[in-house]
DNA sequence: GGTTGGAAACTTTTT
DNA sequence: GTTTCCAACC
């Protein structure tokens, strides 16, 4: 293979590099995945079956994007590396052998939601008042133990006298028998099962050493404590393990990343090799500089510098604006004009923000300017209470001793099925030692039930009659279980008769889950092209609980995405717009009193949040902004500050400092803040990050902003901003009239098409399937 | 056993 | 400003 031709001297370096400890400091935009991809293809092609190599990803799409590059220079027989995150990865492995640790291998996943709904239940038993001390923070704990591999046994001996610790300590044991009772995991147990069945069980391990002769490991300054010895022990017998990663965009240390373990590389395994790559690809130099001025505030990182011979490009953009309302609409307008001089398409542009609240104004803007535009994240579709419903349904068909997912299910519909009946059901599970389904299913036996006994057996019949019938292999495909479960139990009729506008739109996304139901079968045939039988009903399961929002990009359609920095790493875009640059929001409020360590994370996220754009950079601020329902007025994020004077152009002199240029440093901007007044504040109603210091009067810009009035009094609500809204979706070249074709449903006549929620919904008049309404991102539906 | 009103929390980021 | 949760009432 010419690498050369691909790849720079160290890329090509890193390339070949085959065996052995190798870290890759890759910096922002330096074509990391593309030596990853070569470095893969390079190995199959001396001779590496595809099936020893393995390659860690941080998400679903990082790792579909990493295995069709590697298809496409191969060409053939990539399908069999093992290209996955840590999570998938894990579940995988815990699928197959998690009978070794005590786990049935039809275990279920929790979420967020069903950890916290657990340990409620937990709290109540345990008599803790969860306005003291709430679930969340117990929670937190056990997590924080758990990225740290602290098993409840060792964080008993850690805790002190503290009755508050002792407690917690108390409820990581109560958890963890409840999860093991339920046949549970959570995200975290995922990743501490499997260094516990490598740990006790060699002959896994063994075989799994085997199969991994050569390890890929990519964003490794974000792997915890407990994902560091998965890998460590993986790579223990072979040696030949390839990280990547950069330590200036470390941004999950909340989640329990561990800097160290790349800072720390080299002290673990000696006789690395290590590679910077430097040169960018990605962005302008003005961007580039403006960014590593930025990052060259944090202290403790690794000296590097990024360079680029792109081109000195366009300044960094900055506009403060008078409130957040002004802000989304100078987003939405500059959006517009690029896409009607024809200077960018939509898709070439992204809104990057801090926290998900923010999302709401730009929705507002976009939907009212009749912009196409995508939200990731915030309020995941799989957290939908009809979502989770059904999901409830199938975890308790998969996995009967789920009992928080029976608890969920029992009384929805309405089955006459109250909380005292549960109760009753519970207790006479738990003193014969069986699980709340086991007890339903024989309900007659329990003592002082009543008439709800015959209810309780109809659910357990109706629930072992679909077991039975997926197990006798009944069923051919997916949506048809879906289809089948939710007609069956009735939620779907609950849901027909209702009036309320909300129940149609439940129906229209389990219509969409259905549909992902049928996606996922066809990616499954694609991806198993030797299996006989399609993926089983846990496979799914896992898929859906798995699946992070932002897997659900896909570069076919053309609209801008608004997201957080966070889910925006390792993404790039030509245009990108970032949000509230203000102190107090970003940097944000907790972590600006907190600690340098703190604000030096938050600095990185600006630094990856900056490094995302390729052409133009534009930051906003306001200098008035409605936060939980309060007035904020704070002053221009240090993050903007820190920015050269050279490399940004904008309209901060005007607004905070009319005597002079630009502010070139820090103390500069504080000195002028300083002239203009540190005068008395104005009555406590306006917050800022100054707490009870006195504020700046006159920083508030005088002209057209009187933070007395709101704002947002005349706008609309989202919802109907959405039904008023005109078609937009591009990449959508049908219409209502035109026949088109499904995957799975076949074709049909297109009879209606709406606009709801940012997506397209189109119904479909299916010749064999009926009608149906689909999201038109999802469906894939071909015109005919 | 289900409905309803009001209080309280919420907003940092997520596999 | 919005959502979620719980107590009191039907």
């Amino acid at each position: 293979m010419q690498l050369e031709k691909y790849l720079n001297p160290e890329q090509q370096h890193a390339a070949e590099t085959l065996n052995g400890p190798v870290l890759i400091l890759a910096g922002a935009g330096s074509g990391k995945t593309r030596t990853l991809t070569y470095r893969i293809a390079n190995l199959i092609e001396h001779g590496v079956n595809p099936w020893n190599i393995l390659a860690i990803t941080f998400t679903n799409k990082a790792a579909g994007e990493m295995r069709s590059r590697v298809d496409d220079i191969v060409g053939y027989d990539a399908g069999s590396i093992w290209v996955a995150t840590f999570h998938a990865t894990c579940v995988r492995i815990l699928r197959r052998f998690g009978d070794r640790i005590g786990y049935d291998n039809s275990f279920s996943i929790y979420d967020a939601d069903d950890q916290k709904t657990l340990m409620r239940n937990l709290c109540k038993e345990h008599g803790i008042d969860t306005k003291k001390l709430k679930e969340k923070t117990i929670l937190n704990v056990i997590s924080s133990n758990k990225d740290e591999l602290i098993s409840p046994e060792e964080y008993d001996r850690m805790v002190g006298s503290d009755p508050v610790e002792k407690k917690i300590a108390e409820m990581y044991h109560a958890y963890q028998d409840a999860m093991k009772k339920s046949n549970a995991m959570d995200f975290d147990d995922l990743i501490v099962n499997t260094v516990k069945l490598f740990k006790n069980f060699p002959d896994v391990l063994q075989t799994y050493q085997n199969r991994f002769v050569y390890i890929h490991v990519d964003e490794y300054q974000d792997t915890n404590t407990a994902q560091f010895e998965l890998v460590r022990l993986l790579a223990e017998r072979n040696r030949n393990l390839c990280v990547v990663g950069d330590d200036d965009q470390s941004i999950y240390k909340f989640r329990g990343a561990n800097i160290h373990n790349i800072l720390d590389f080299e002290k673990n395994y000696p006789e690395a090799e290590v590679i910077k790559l430097e040169q960018n690809y990605r962005s302008t130099q003005n961007i580039l500089d403006a960014a590593n001025a930025v990052i060259a505030n944090n202290k403790g990182r690794k000296e590097k510098s990024l360079w680029t011979n792109q081109g000195e490009g366009h300044k960094v953009h900055f506009r403060l604006l008078s409130n957040q309302k002004e802000e989304a609409e100078y987003i939405a307008q500059d959006i517009s004009r690029l896409v009607r001089h024809h200077e960018a398409r939509f898709k070439d542009c992204a809104i990057l923000y801090r926290t998900n609240a923010q999302s709401r104004e730009l929705e507002e803007s976009f939907l009212m300017d009749n912009l196409s535009y995508q939200i990731v994240g915030g309020v995941n579709f799989y957290s939908r209470k009809e979502i989770k419903d059904c999901l409830a349904y199938l975890k308790t068909i998969a996995n009967g001793q789920d009992d928080l997912m029976v608890k969920r299910i029992i009384n929805v519909p309405k089955r006459g099925i109250g909380p005292t009946s549960v109760e009753k059901a519970q207790s006479y599970a738990a003193n014969n030692d069986l699980s709340l389904f086991d007890a339903m299913a024989h309900a007659e036996r329990i003592p002082g039930i009543g008439k709800a006994a015959d209810k309780m057996l109809a659910f357990a019949e109706m629930i072992e009659r679909l077991r039975a019938r997926i197990a006798d292999d009944f069923y051919d495909d997916l949506p048809e279980i879906l289809n089948d479960v939710l007609e069956e139990s009735g939620y779907l009729e609950d849901l027909r008769v209702s009036d309320d506008d909300e129940d149609k739109d439940r129906i229209n996304n389990l219509d969409e889950l259905i549909t992902k139901a049928a996606v996922y079968e066809e990616k499954f045939a694609a991806e198993n092209p030797e299996s006989e039988t399609g993926p089983t009903l846990s496979d799914f399961l896992n898929e859906v609980s798995l699946v992070a929002d932002i897997d659900n990009v896909s570069e076919d359609q053309d609209r801008v995405l608004l997201m957080t920095i966070h889910a925006a790493k390792g993404l790039e875009f030509k245009h990108v717009y970032i949000a509230g640059m203000e102190e107090g929001l970003f940097p944000n409020d907790n972590v600006i009193f907190a600690g340098d360590d703190e604000l030096e994370e938050e600095r990185r996220l600006a630094y990856v949040g900056f490094t995302r754009a390729k052409e133009e950079l534009t930051l906003t601020a306001t200098a008035y902004r409605m936060m939980r329902g309060q007035g904020t007025c704070n002053p221009v994020s240090q993050f903007v500050r820190e920015i050269p004077k050279k490399y940004i152009e904008g309209n901060l002199p005007q607004l905070y400092n009319p005597d002079s240029a630009f502010s070139d440093t820090e103390s500069d901007y504080n000195r002028s803040w300083n002239r203009r007044g540190m005068a008395d504040s104005d009555g406590g109603e306006i917050r800022s990050v100054y707490g009870n210091r006195p504020r700046p009067k006159a920083a508030r810009p005088n002209k057209d902003i009187d933070p007395d009035q709101k704002p947002f009094a005349a706008v609309k609500s989202i919802a109907d901003l959405k039904k008023g809204s005109a078609i937009s979706e591009a990449g959508v070249d049908y219409g209502v009239g035109d026949r088109v074709r499904h995957i799975k449903f076949g074709e049909g006549v297109v009879t209606e098409m709406e606009q709801r929620e940012g997506s397209t919904y189109v119904t479909v008049e299916f010749e064999k399937s009926g009608r149906r309404v689909l999201s038109a991102a999802f469906a894939r539906l071909t015109k005919l």
